[in-house]
DNA sequence: GTGAAAGCGCTAACAG
DNA sequence: CTGTTAGCGCTTTCAC
């Protein structure tokens, strides 16, 4: 048999509510009282039920945590930053992963909201068009979408800036004299695509330069789709002399099929990333990016849902972070 | 007020009892109530309290994860393989993060044992000489150690073949005549490195050489180590033709260092990483190196924990996953 | 088929 | 300072 409160009592001639209290280090105790049951309950290898806690308590000191795909080193950074602030706080998470489906996520949502979490992070799969809007608004707990929105929700989110990153990317390729710029692009369900294309479309704007739709693509953001594009514009024999893409990951794969077919970076090829991932300053050249704030994304969303919790009246608000163009090897600027 | 059975019950003027029935999908119920129920629920927004339900029903449906560090992506990629398999049999995650120390590895387990997990999979932070031996063997649910084992406690373990795949390496590098090869191995406290550091003694013993402990480097891991620990060695003027790393990301480090110092890889020194990373075939040139299972190691893990959970006297026994020395351009053997 | 009653382990409210 | 009582939401046992 489990050792639980009652054992103690028994064990102690106490009464359950003496030693729950003792256990909770609640007031008006003696300390001997305190001593004894401590030690007994030490000996006995209690270990407290927090389940049956949270029927009476309602904080569960739980949140639950939803990524798209935990083992990509962005999402990972992330949840990192998350873990750290909960465990500053004091609370535990219950993670699961959304596989970039809707459905899979509202699944996750409800199970978690059945082990009562008291809030969520949620790095949503969808956001222009999602079908969650509804759902989300309806909420009986506080939520925060790290590094995403969804449309309508915007102010729950954690953002940093895509439109001012990808609009400081272009920005540099115009000024530098590019005009054929391969823009490899992320997919269009998301915010970040969607912001970040709006970045690259004032960069040409200010230049009064219409961008050409030849030379933009909308990848999932797998290596092989840089690989891929890269080798298609190659073959059909579009012109160009700089490459951004939406991901370090996409720039991986375009910097391979470059070297396969014999053109220099950053001499013939200039090209940048997006996200800074730890590799991109080990790579050969190492690529120049915008860096993203990935470690802080998930800390603040953690900080920020914390204050809701406490303070359920809060408003919500949209917080951005600020994004930095790292130069390095990839470009001629350095 | 929140939805609770009992609104549900008072609502079609059935007894809790029923209801709870009906929407567990229990026996002996008209299908007229069920219907009836069943619609109740879904119009009042009921969700389950997992929580309640767990008092009297021991099933959580919850394990515990425990990694080193969630963002290093040989354990993300790892969780991802538990996080799959745990899907598939409809358990969810509490996961936390060790820091690589023992004193919060076993305070996380006991918090998670307060909540109820069922089992744990878990990346201990020391293994050689660990101080959790008492701690483990005493737990009240099933553990398995994914990728490391504690000393003793080696049957609860997953692992990877280590002591082959670093033979394989040097068996190679020996082979390929290779006299002077840098060794830049992993923590001291963890089972990897043991077990790698015994499969490059057995290689150097099958060509009855003895390995000069001056080559023997014993880093954290970083990129940074790799990278300090090469040019470390050319400093000293220790000559060397090859390296051997105990992981992609010292590989990554030590590298940079050798394209500093106008080393051509493989030309001049050959590299071999460990791990198999996802950008390791991206870095230029592409990395030869072991690779592990990482996603299979969560899933199999996930596996045999929920095996055991289902069969509590199942007695423990070690599973050793194969690996695999791939050739890419960082050595002349391809 | 359905209901009444008991109880999981804990905490809160009240009493003394 | 400590004990008694009630009840969180659910499932189980035992009736009918």
């Amino acid at each position: 048999m489990r050792t639980t409160l009652k054992t103690i009592a028994k064990a102690t001639g106490f009464s359950i509510n003496t030693v729950s209290r003792v256990l909770r280090n609640d007031t008006r105790i003696s300390n001997e009282t305190s001593v004894l049951i401590k030690s007994k309950a030490e000996e006995l290898g209690y270990i407290p039920d927090a389940l049956a806690s949270s029927m009476r308590n309602p904080r569960t000191k739980t949140i639950g945590v939803i990524s798209a795909d935990l083992s990509n080193p962005f999402f990972s950074e992330v949840i990192k930053g998350i873990e750290e602030k909960a465990e500053e706080s004091g609370y535990q998470m219950l993670m699961g992963n959304n596989e970039e489906s809707e459905e899979k996520e509202k699944h996750l949502v409800k199970l978690f909201l059945s082990r009562k979490v008291e809030g969520f992070i949620i790095m949503p799969s969808h956001g222009k068009g999602s079908s969650l809007y509804d759902f989300y608004a309806a909420l009986p707990v506080p939520y925060i979408f790290a590094g995403r929105y969804i449309d309508g929700l915007e102010n729950h989110s954690v953002l940093h800036n895509d439109e001012e990153g990808e609009k400081s990317v272009f920005e540099y390729l115009l000024s530098a004299g590019h005009r054929n710029i391969l823009y490899l692009s992320g997919p269009e369900h998301i915010s970040n695509t969607f912001d970040r294309d709006m970045g690259m479309r004032k960069a040409y704007e200010n230049h009064s330069i219409a961008p050409d739709s030849r030379y933009i693509f909308h990848l999932p953001g797998h290596p092989e789709d840089g690989y891929q594009a890269v080798n298609t514009a190659i073959n059909k024999g579009l012109p160009f002399t700089a490459i951004a893409c939406f991901n370090d990951i996409l720039a991986m794969g375009a910097m391979k099929s470059l070297q396969e077919n014999d053109l220099s970076v950053p001499r013939d090829v200039e090209v940048i990333g997006y996200d800074n991932l730890l590799f991109s300053q080990f790579m050969q050249p190492s690529l120049s990016t915008v860096d993203v704030p990935k470690h802080r994304l998930g800390y603040v969303a953690m900080e920020i849902l914390e204050n809701h919790i406490n303070n359920p009246d809060l408003d919500f608000r949209t917080e951005n972070l600020p994004v930095r163009l790292i130069f390095r090897d990839s470009t001629q600027e350095r």
